[in-house]
DNA sequence: TGGAGAGGAAGCTTT
DNA sequence: TTCCTCTCCA
């Protein structure tokens, strides 16, 4: 035996030693087969799939870069790798082989490579911003006979795309999501708009923005997300170009959609004549945690999957359970099922915690956000005035059901300063100020790409008026058809003055000219860089150099740095897509050759440098802040920040604390799912809950309001249909049962690994008491404090003396600012806030007789919400971290305000 | 061309 | 309530 097969054989028993016997079945499963693992939450679902890779390489000898990983989101991908790495260190396995990623990127990849063979060839990703604009186009340009077309359309044929009331004079009435909508889920479901217009039974209005759209998508030579699947998916069932694959595996299986079931099949396809490398495939997932019906996932996948593998093969699809749960107690399990099973048609699930003590779910109910969020933020004030912190602020989350639930909770954390942080990565990419900047580099990258031109054109404003835009855009879409034409020459020859169509004042030619320079000066600074694509051994500074100078080149001479210098925030922001620019690293996204390949097959790679770093963050490299090392840095006075999520942003992630608000009909189940969705959207709402309860570790606490709301509107008349059958039982409780003794103290203690007080040090029966005594009044208004001085008030002084009695009020007076309220909260405060924020008092209370400080809701130009999602975080404290302040765009799309005001600034 | 103001709609999850 | 869109006017 060689020494590397010791070194493999040795990791591979370390590894399998580390597994449950079910766990240790899975992995172990031949490589040969057919395998579906049951993950219900915290069941080791990611170290199985780390394991079962391992293992295929380390046992059954398949090489890396056989085998195909496909993940939920990018993070996921490199998280896996990352364990992987670290996993094979020992062994000569190169993990970076493995191709890992998400359907999209995989099928990008394999596009760029062999998207030829299908006609597609130097395409790019159109993001949302592009499609839409491009369905915006279809129906701005509508001629007069496609007008007397549409409307000759039966009514049951364009009812459901006309846009509810009020747009009527734009696009004719039809909502442009709606469609979009529809066009998407005949993509998902891998139908082609010339197939679906042949089909007997098909909607002629959608068939006929169907064809335009995507006839004008690739007129753009631009590909949206779901062409990404769907043309890969008839390149590899026409061409065997992935027959080079051995092995296809599949995380999060209930969230995949038809066209990724379909690829699955494909990629597995395998070697042309050896069986042994045919159709292995090992999915992962769990049915309860499907909540992306809305991009069409179907967790009915995993029968269709059983079923298709019947057809070819005498034996049935190895399914193996896991059912032992290593992350929540008996009481948060017991609840969720106890959930579940309201749904009708489901496989009852038994899942065993693997934790000894357990607490029972806290629940109430309230009459407001607001006071939803005062009872969260008395909820985690109490857990942290617990001497010795068993909890860190880190330890928390709060998960909402839609993004604009957190505006009541995040408004309560400003005032009490709890520090908090919003887990959503892509909001980044998404920033007014990010996607000037990234539109910018596209044109520079990009010759040819019309919609970033027509975006940057008049961006900043450089005096361009609606009616030569207009004409312009019309040119252009007629010039640059199929790429006849350049967007950039066609620009060109209008400053020329060779269009009679399009008439330039001079001082437009000039603003033109000079637009025009920018760019191609810029290109020459681009062709530059390109020798950096190639050669490793360059001097890395050096490249950063020049990869910076590029930059800021592009940054001033766009007019882009005159744009956001008055906002700190903005400039801080492309400062950061400047850093990443810099930093970004070339990886080779090359595949194997296919079994009866050539080497003429495979199209040689042939982007700049900024389109490779376009497409590397294209389909959304979402950093989000970690919440990991806030103890570290010999630092443990910072204890981070609470995590705001959406539920589904959570999908993954796990707390020792989890707070759910919102359980009300119209939040959760959500409103829409209710009202036209049917018992499957109910149903999908339910596992929304059950993957939010799931997260939990420790403590799980829960509530509602109903409200009559303002105005009429957003009234929240009853408490969640979810929960109806549970209040009232043994299953929950309202007042934390941890707190209710000394031996529930102690377990609480042990379970998270904390020395436990003692008696004598820590009055439990007072703190008790005020933790039941007073939660009325503070929800009511009244001021409410808890900390040392507060105590020492109500009980001996002796007893308080030397105890470690900590609080959220005195942790956050150890730092001098407010830490996570983003660098500019105050900035973003209203004036008359200032005062009242600036000295750090000991009490995070208000004065009694007072109302808290006046805190309204950002609106933005000037103000924005203290969303802080810190990508770097401050490692000095000689600078404020950067604070990624987003735009008002996306602030508002995600969070409209319903019902959820910001505490009012007028004393009743 | 672009800012101010009026009026009306509104809600969700994301590659 | 908030925000977007449209219209009007400087």
């Amino acid at each position: 035996m060689s020494s590397s097969n010791a070194a493999d054989d040795a990791v591979l028993a370390n590894l399998l030693a580390d597994l449950n016997p079910n766990q240790r079945l899975a992995v172990t499963s031949p490589a040969n087969g057919r395998l579906q693992i049951i993950a219900g939450p915290g069941t080791g679902k990611t170290k199985v799939l780390t394991s079962r890779v391992a293992y295929l390489m380390l046992k059954e000898k398949i090489p890396a870069h056989h085998i195909i990983v496909t993940t939920f989101t990018k993070k996921a991908a490199n998280e896996l790798t990352e364990r992987l790495e670290t996993l094979l260190k020992d062994t000569a396995i190169d993990v970076s082989k493995i191709l890992a990623g998400t359907f999209h990127s995989i099928c990008y990849r394999v596009l760029m490579i062999y998207g030829k063979k299908l006609g597609i060839e130097n395409y790019n990703i159109a993001d949302d911003r592009d499609s839409d604009h491009i369905l915006k186009e279809v129906l701005s340009n509508l001629g007069g006979s496609d007008v007397d077309f549409l409307a000759g359309l039966p009514d049951e044929d364009t009812i459901q795309f006309k846009a509810n009331q009020g747009t009527e004079k734009k696009y004719y009435g039809y909502d442009t999501k709606k469609i979009k909508r529809q066009i998407s889920k005949l993509k998902s479901s891998g139908i082609k708009y010339d197939t679906y217009e042949n089909m007997a039974i098909h909607n002629k209005c959608l068939s006929f923005f169907y064809k335009r759209y995507q006839t004008k998508l690739q007129q753009s030579c631009l590909l949206d997300f779901d062409d990404c699947l769907l043309y890969c998916n008839v390149l590899v069932s026409t061409y065997p170009v992935m027959n080079f694959v051995e092995h296809v595996l599949v995380d999060e299986f209930q969230d995949t959609n038809e066209i990724q079931l379909q690829l699955m099949y494909q990629f597995a396809r395998g070697h042309p004549t050896n069986k042994q490398m045919q159709d292995n495939v090992t999915i992962v997932g769990d049915p309860d945690q499907s909540i992306y019906a809305f991009r069409d996932a179907q967790a009915i996948n995993f029968e269709k999957m059983s079923e298709h593998y019947a057809r070819r093969y005498p034996t049935p699809c190895n399914i193996v359970s896991l059912t032992d749960n290593y992350r929540s107690t008996t009481d948060i399990l017991v609840f969720s099922e106890t959930v579940m099973r309201q749904q009708q048609k489901r496989i009852l699930k038994s899942l065993k915690s693997q934790i000894d003590t357990t607490f029972k779910p806290v629940y109430y109910n309230l009459t407001s956000p607001e006071e939803e969020a005062k009872w969260i933020c008395y909820q985690i004030e109490h857990l942290m005035a617990l001497p010795n912190s068993p909890f860190r602020f880190t330890d928390m989350s709060v998960l909402v059901r839609a993004a604009y639930q957190t505006r009541a909770i995040e408004n309560e954390f400003v005032r009490r300063r709890i520090p908090y942080f919003m887990i959503r990565g892509k909001a980044f990419w998404d920033r007014k100020e990010v996607v000037a900047i990234l539109d910018y580099m596209r044109i520079i990258a990009h010759d040819n790409d019309r919609v970033a031109f027509l975006r940057t054109i008049n961006y900043p404003k450089r005096g361009l008026g609606e009616k030569t835009i207009a004409s312009i855009e019309a040119l252009l879409e007629r010039e640059t058809i199929s790429g006849r034409e350049s967007v950039y020459k066609t620009l060109q020859q209008i400053v020329d003055n060779e269009f009679k169509e399009v008439k330039l004042t001079s001082k437009t030619r000039q603003t033109l000219t000079s637009f025009l320079k920018m760019i191609s000066e810029a290109r020459v600074k681009l062709n530059e860089l390109n020798i950096y694509l190639k050669n490793d051994s360059i001097d890395q500074d050096r490249k950063a150099s020049d990869v910076a100078d590029l930059f800021k080149f592009i940054y001033s001479r766009s007019g882009l740095e005159h744009e956001f210098a008055n906002d700190p925030n903005q400039d801080l922001n492309v400062k950061e897509v400047e850093k990443q620019l810099c930093e970004y690293k070339y990886k080779e996204e090359e595949l194997p050759l296919f079994h009866g390949g050539q080497e003429s097959d495979v199209a040689e790679d042939s982007r700049n440098y900024l389109a490779r770093f376009i497409h590397s963050v294209g389909f959304y490299e979402t950093e989000e802040e970690d919440r990991s090392h806030s103890e570290e840095n010999g630092n443990k006075k910072y204890r981070g920040k609470v995590a705001l999520s959406t539920i589904h942003g959570s999908k993954g992630l796990e707390w020792p604390v989890v707070f759910v608000p919102g359980l009300s009909e119209g939040l959760l189940p959500a409103r829409f799912a209710v009202n036209n969705g049917g018992p499957e959207a109910v149903d999908e709402e339910r596992r929304c809950f059950y993957v939010a309860t799931t997260r939990a570790k420790t403590l799980l606490y829960m509530s509602s309001y109903t409200s009559l709301g303002s105005g009429g509107w957003n009234v929240i008349e009853n408490v969640s249909r979810f929960l109806e059958r549970i209040r009232g039982t043994e299953h929950i409780t309202d007042f934390q049962d941890a707190f209710k003794s000394w031996d529930s103290l102690r377990k609480l203690y042990e379970v998270v690994n904390k020395e436990v007080p003692t008696k004598e040090s820590f009055p439990l029966q007072h703190f008790n008491k005020l933790y039941e005594g007073r939660l009325t009044p503070f929800i009511k208004g009244e001021s409410f404090s808890i900390n040392e001085e507060s105590f020492r008030k109500s009980v001996n002084d002796n007893v308080m003396s030397g105890i470690g009695f900590t609080s959220a009020a005195m942790e956050l007076n150890k730092k001098r600012r407010p830490i996570g309220l983003g660098a500019n909260i105050k900035k973003q405060l209203k004036p008359s806030m200032a005062p009242q924020m600036k000295p750090f008092r000991p009490l995070i209370t208000t004065p009694v007789g007072q109302r808290a400080p006046p805190y309204r809701p950002p609106s933005l130009k000037s103000n924005r919400a203290p969303v802080s999602i810190t990508p770097a975080i401050s490692s000095s404290n000689t600078n404020r971290a950067p604070a990624y302040i987003p735009d008002r765009k996306s602030s508002s799309q995600r969070r409209p305000n319903l019902g959820n005001r910001a505490p009012s600034t007028h004393q009743k």
